[in-house]
RNA sequence: GGCCCCAUCGUCUAGCGGUUAGGAUCCCAGGUUUUCAUCCUGGUUACCGGAGUUCGAGUCUCCGUGGGGUCACCA
C-alpha cells in the first residue's frame, strides 16, 4: 500500500508551495489507494504554535483535503527518538562527542581559512578515554567516509553523492537529548510506514543524510520524490514577501477552492493538453513520473482564468451560500436566479461577483462624466421620458423580455438603434456604461425601482 | 566557494531522433452583444550557446553560460 505524508512545521500559514506537495502527495496516495498521512514538526518550540497547527488544518478544511487517520505531533514522541539513538549507541552505530561548540567553531573557521569544506573531523569517532570535565555531549552518528551515496528519486532520476564531499558524522541529538531533524524525519517516516514521499527538492540534499540514518536503523528506504520549487517573479524561491503565500488568503480574495487545487496541479505536473481537472479526474490521472522536473514562476494569471471557469459552473444556489462571505445576502431575494445567472458569467472572483451584484441592487450616487458625455447626447432625455411614460402605463412587468419588449416598443416608435436608448438607460440605472444586460438589470430591481433611478439621473443630470 | 538540481513562447506546459515545434494563459484583431463581460474565429511570441554522435538532434553525450537549491547542536 502506497503511504504518503505532508508534514509541516507550524510556523504560520499553509504555505502555497507546501499545500502543492501536499496535494500531490494527497492524490498519489489516493490514485493507489493507500493512505495520505499527516505530521506535525513542532519540535522548535520557540518558532511553532498551536494557532499555525490549526491553520494548516483549516485550509485543509477548505480544500477538501483530509489526511488518513490520527496526526501525528513530533514533540510527543521524545521517547521514541530517544530508544532509537540509544540502540545506535549501544550497536556502537552513534556516538558521544564532547567537543563543545567553541571549539567545533575554530575547527570551522580553520577549514575555512585553508579553503576546505567546513566538515567534523571525527575526533571522538573511536574515543574511549575519559570524557573532558563540564561539556555535555552531542549524539553524533558514524556516517560513511567513503563512497557514494545514490539516491533513486522518482522526479530528478538516478542522483549521486559522493560521501566524502557531502557527509561528516552529523549531529543526531544536541547536547540537551533532543533529536535532530534529519533523524526524527527518518524515524517518523519509518514508524509511520511512509513508502514513498513527495517533497520539494530543496530537501534533495538532505536525503543522503536521511539513508545514512534509514541504513543505521535498518529500515527501508522509501521511493523520493522531489518536487521542483516553485519561484517568484525573480526566479527565487517563493517567500512571504512574494504578495499572496497564504492559501487562505484566496479564500479571502474569493477564489474557489476546485480553482485553486486544479492551478496547483498544474504547476509542474501535465496531463497531456488537459487543463481542467476535477478533484476525481486529478485522482485517476496524477502521477508523480509527470512532473516536470524544472522549477515553475508563481504568476496567478491562469488562476483567475480558472476562477472563472468554475465560478460560471457552480450552482446559484451554492453561489447564494459562497457570498455570504463576501458580504452579500441573495438568500430571499425573489430574482437572485437572474441576477446570478447574468453575474457568473463575468466575475473572476467571488469579491467581483458580490460588488458586481451591489452595483445592481444599489441605486448609484454618481455617475461616471465620462459615460454621461458620450450617452447623454441629442435627444437622449426625450428618449428617456418617452420611456418612463411606457414603463409607468406598462403592467405585469416580470421577466427580462417583458422589459425588452419595452425597450423595443421605443425604438421602433422612435425608428433609433437600441443604443440611442440603452446608453443612457444605463447611465440612469447603474451609473455607468457596461454591465448585464438592461432587460436582466430591470427585471432584477422592478418597475418601481427603474423608475425611481430614470427620475433620479434626469433630475441629477438635468 | 563545495556539492546537487535545472534550462522549449512573457507565464504554465506538450514533445520521449524525422512535427509547418502543439495546447493553455496573457496580449492584439475580428465576429456575436444596446454596453461590458462571456463565447467563437484568427494572429504575434520559444527550443541558452558551442562542440560531438547520427543520414537526421529541442530530444543523446560533453563543455560552457545562466538560474536555482543546499551546506546548523532550524525544520
Amino acid at each position: 500500500m502506497v503511504v504518503t505524508r505532508f508534514a509541516p512545521s507550524p510556523t504560520g500559514y499553509l504555505h502555497i508551495g507546501g499545500l502543492r506537495t501536499a496535494l500531490f502527495s494527497y492524490l498519489w496516495a489516493k490514485k493507489n489507494g493507500g493512505k495520505f498521512v499527516l505530521r506535525i514538526e513542532d519540535t522548535d518550540k520557540a518558532r511553532n504554535s498551536e494557532e499555525a497547527t490549526q491553520a494548516i488544518l483549516k485550509a485543509f478544511a477548505w480544500l477538501g483535503l483530509e489526511a488518513d487517520g490520527a496526526i501525528t505531533y513530533q514533540s510527543q514522541r521524545d521517547a521514541i527518538y530517544k530508544k532509537y539513538i540509544d540502540q545506535l549507541l549501544k550497536e556502537g552505530k552513534a556516538y558521544k562527542c564532547y567537543m563543545s561548540k567553541e571549539e567545533l567553531e575554530a575547527l570551522r573557521e580553520e577549514q575555512i581559512a585553508n579553503k576546505q569544506r567546513a566538515k567534523y573531523d571525527g575526533r571522538y569517532r573511536d574515543f574511549d578515554g575519559t570524557p573532558p570535565a563540564g561539556v555535555e555531549p552531542v549524539i553524533r552518528i558514524k556516517a560513511p567516509t567513503s563512497g557514494a551515496i545514490v539516491v533513486n528519486d522518482g522526479v530528478k532520476g538516478e542522483v549521486v553523492f559522493q560521501a566524502e564531499d557531502i557527509l561528516d558524522d552529523f549531529i543526531i541529538a544536541r547536547a540537551d537529548g533532543s533529536p535532530t531533524y534529519n533523524f526524527v524525519v527518518t524515524v517518523d517516516d519509518a514508524l509511520m510506514g511512509i513508502n514513498e514521499v513527495i517533497r520539494g527538492d530543496d530537501h534533495l540534499s538532505n536525503t543522503p543524510k536521511q539513508i545514512v540514518v534509514y541504513e543505521a536503523l535498518g529500515f527501508d528506504v522509501p521511493k523520493f520524490y522531489h518536487v521542483p520549487m516553485i519561484h517568484n517573479q525573480q526566479g527565487k524561491k517563493l517567500s512571504k514577501r512574494d504578495g499572496a503565500t497564504d492559501v487562505m488568503e484566496y479564500k479571502a480574495m474569493g477564489y474557489l477552492p476546485e480553482a485553486m487545487l486544479n492551478f496547483l496541479v498544474r504547476l509542474g505536473w501535465s496531463h497531456g493538453v488537459q487543463e481542467i481537472f476535477s478533484m476525481q479526474e486529478m485522482i485517476e490521472l496524477f502521477d508523480p513520473k509527470d512532473i516536470n522536473k524544472s522549477a515553475s514562476i508563481y504568476n496567478t494569471e491562469k488562476l483567475d482564468w480558472l476562477n472563472a471557469h468554475y465560478i460560471k459552473n457552480t450552482p446559484n444556489d451554492q453561489l447564494v451560500e459562497l457570498l455570504h462571505n463576501f458580504d452579500l445576502v441573495l438568500t430571499s431575494h425573489d430574482k437572485k436566479e437572474v441576477l446570478l445567472d447574468a453575474l457568473k458569467e463575468r466575475a473572476k472572483t467571488l469579491k467581483e461577483l458580490s460588488e458586481m451584484a451591489k452595483e445592481i441592487l444599489n441605486a448609484p450616487n454618481e455617475y461616471d462624466p465620462k459615460g454621461v458625455k458620450k450617452a447623454f447626447k441629442g435627444d437622449a432625455i426625450e428618449i428617456l421620458e418617452t420611456f418612463k411614460a411606457k414603463l409607468q402605463a406598462a403592467n405585469n412587468l416580470h421577466l427580462p423580455t417583458d422589459y425588452h419588449h419595452l425597450i423595443e416598443e421605443v425604438v421602433n416608435e422612435k425608428e433609433i438603434g437600441f443604443g440611442k436608448i440603452g446608453q443612457p438607460l444605463r447611465i440612469c440605472l447603474l451609473g455607468k456604461l457596461g454591465g448585464p444586460g438592461l432587460d436582466v438589470v430591470m427585471a432584477i430591481i422592478g418597475k418601481e425601482e427603474t423608475r425611481k433611478r430614470i427620475e433620479q439621473a434626469l433630475k441629477a443630470l438635468a
